[in-house]
DNA sequence: AGCGTGACTCCTC
DNA sequence: AGAGGAGCCACGC
């Protein structure tokens, strides 16, 4: 990891580290990225993300394993999750303890 | 250079 | 248990 990249592009790195089938929090990201409590700043990192990229921004949720997004983006992400065998049947809760990628 | 904002998180009532 | 408020960091204006 550059120590010259910005806060974006750590994030874009470990969002692209994230495993297919694999989850993870905006903390952890954001510690990840080298800034333990900057969660609220990876949201906007994803914000920013272009539609086209190929970075697992769906792979992406919160503390709680839920969505934080709002509307048709949500319901995109859960269809994603599901795509890559990730269960978000349990009213829309993901098992972090299951799915969560840690180092 | 300073203020406001947000796809978060934690603590308290 | 659920709702509300404060704290935190990086970025845009």
């Amino acid at each position: 990891m550059d120590a010259g990249a910005n806060f974006y592009q750590r994030v874009y790195q470990v969002l692209a580290a994230i495993p297919r089938g694999c989850v993870s929090t905006y903390g952890d990201i954001a510690m990840l990225a080298g800034s333990p409590c900057a969660a609220r700043q990876v949201g906007g990192v994803l914000k920013h993300l272009p539609e086209g990229s190929k970075l697992p921004w769906h792979r992406v949720v919160n503390r709680n394993g839920q969505i934080s997004l709002t509307g048709p983006d949500l319901s995109r992400q859960r269809e994603a999750l599901i795509a890559e065998g990730i269960d978000v049947s349990h009213e829309g809760k993901i098992s972090l303890s299951r799915y969560r990628w840690k180092i």
